[in-house]
DNA sequence: TAAATTATTAAACGTATGTTTAAAACAAAT
DNA sequence: ATTTGTTTTAAACATACGTTTAATAATTTA
């Protein structure tokens, strides 16, 4: 009960100081205390902060993907995709609040981050090149609009769905409403969002 | 020549090192050998990093607020008024491609940033309020469709506009593409933008 | 010019950091 | 019971940080 127990503790801790205080403002001497552990253990178990920040942080980009990760199908309409994916995102991001801002923190501050760990990316460009064949399709069948470049509609898609998340703070401020809300308005702008990106798509 | 010169090195080189590297992994010897500076002088003039930042921090928040400032009308219509915005929004963000990275970088970090400096907002909240009557006023006549909280709209319009240019590292990645083109991707998804937005108001 | 104020400097202070060390405690194996 | 290997510990190391000090240089004032 103590040998995996000690490890495990180091790692949930050093998650959850990562994710509420990012990289550089946790110390392995917080994450040691938090753990209830010596501080040496953490570099005995992980070799390094950084090491240890890695796998944490490989293991949150996962997390959230596989949140978002939906049967997406060459068979379903483009106008079927966008309300599915709108849904699908916007629960995901309902479900992990602290994760998005963690991840776009991190990714906007080393942007290196995305270059060794692009392999991670390599289900959503499958995820896009399906996405944009259903639009060119229903494109050719003259059910949407011709659109110039196709990966603006994903561009905007995910604008729509991910950034009141990330400035959820300045949203609630703006709003002046609290958490419970918040989540309630998120809920209730899924369909304006995808009747938004519909109507634009099927008028013409 | 000399006495003002040194103090404003000291503002130029920690605004560009705050911009590029935030609050917490700029040193204050970074910025003194930045200005080429002796270490003291930051401090003689500055009494402290924190101070500087503060300073540096609401000059920079002027700055793309005064940028995205125009001219919004009760007179306008709603969709004359959602395309003046996205047009304005759009040219600032490109105009300050580090800024709004980096104002959102220190926001969500510390959010208790907002609440000492909600004033600078003022004008903010005067222009959402322009902004919704306008919308109200349209809805009445019966141009545009009805819409349960015109707060979203707004909250959709920003998410359209600054996404892109916060995530810009991972846009230019998933996309393929250099500043130069993000650039332009960027102006012509502006009337892709105001006309999604003004055909889902003007189509019910 | 002399005094007073301001600007600049090198050095140090105190604290915090990530990491390592070397010894002790513990468990497992022989 | 002794050896072997692993886990845990207190302490130290080396470096980086923001800030202060106390002395010197430069400038302004009287």
């Amino acid at each position: 009960m103590d040998k995996r127990d000690k490890k495990e503790a180091i790692l949930n801790s050093a998650r959850a100081l990562f994710i509420e205080n990012g990289y550089q403002s946790t110390s392995v001497r917080d994450i040691a205390k938090k753990a209830d552990v010596n501080l040496a253990l953490v570099n005995y178990y992980f070799s390094s902060k950084e090491d240890l920040f890695d796998l944490i942080f490989d293991n949150i980009v996962l997390q959230i993907l596989n949140g978002m990760k939906f049967e997406i199908s060459a068979e379903n309409s483009a106008c079927e995709n966008i309300e599915h994916a709108v849904n699908t995102y916007t629960e995901a991001l309902i479900k992990n609040p602290e994760l998005t801002s963690f991840i776009f923190q991190e990714i906007i501050k080393h942007s290196e981050l995305l270059n060794s760990r692009i392999a991670t990316l390599q289900h959503t460009n499958n995820f896009i090149k399906v996405f944009i064949n259903s639009l060119n399709r229903d494109i050719e069948k003259g059910i949407i609009r011709k659109i110039d470049n196709p990966e603006i509609i994903i561009l905007n898609i995910v604008s729509l769905c991910v950034f009141p998340f990330i400035s959820k703070p300045l949203v609630k401020k703006v709003m002046n409403i609290d958490d419970k809300i918040f989540v309630k308005e998120m809920r209730d702008r899924k369909k304006i969002i995808s009747d938004m990106l519909k109507t634009y798509l099927t008028t013409f």
